[in-house]
DNA sequence: TGAATGACTCGAT
DNA sequence: GATCGAGCCATTC
């Protein structure tokens, strides 16, 4: 099964690195492993991180509209809403209304 | 080995 | 402005 030692691997870094309260997309994931194009593969290996430790906050990691996709993946779909606006994200229909003040860009940061 | 899948993104209509 | 289709790449059966 799972390998764990290739992109998952980096995309789990990737998203343990995603500040309090900020939350990313899986192209800007992508593109920061040098892949844009493998912004599927990014949302392949979240599906590989359920149960991975330290946990992986996928639920700071929505789509490029700022909505919650992955959600239905989640233990339940309402946990990923109640994480985010937890974190003073604002979630509204499972969409992040505020996407553009809480985006966090790891190419554009420099990481 | 070949074919299918997927929590996406972009471009075109 | 919204909707549809194609591309892309790694992992899995």
């Amino acid at each position: 099964m799972t390998q764990k030692n290739s992109f998952y691997l980096r995309v789990f870094d990737v998203v343990r690195l995603i500040p309090h309260g900020r939350v990313t997309s899986y192209g800007a994931i992508a593109a920061y492993l040098g892949a844009r194009s493998s912004s599927r593969l990014v949302g392949w290996a979240m599906n590989a991180s359920h149960g991975e430790l330290p946990p992986v906050p996928a639920h700071r990691v929505v789509n490029r509209n700022g909505d919650l996709s992955g959600k239905a993946h989640f233990s339940s779909p309402e946990r990923m809403k109640e994480l985010l606006e937890n974190e003073g994200v604002q979630v509204v229909n499972d969409r992040v209304i505020n996407f553009d003040e809480v985006f966090w860009d790891p190419v554009s940061l420099g990481y």
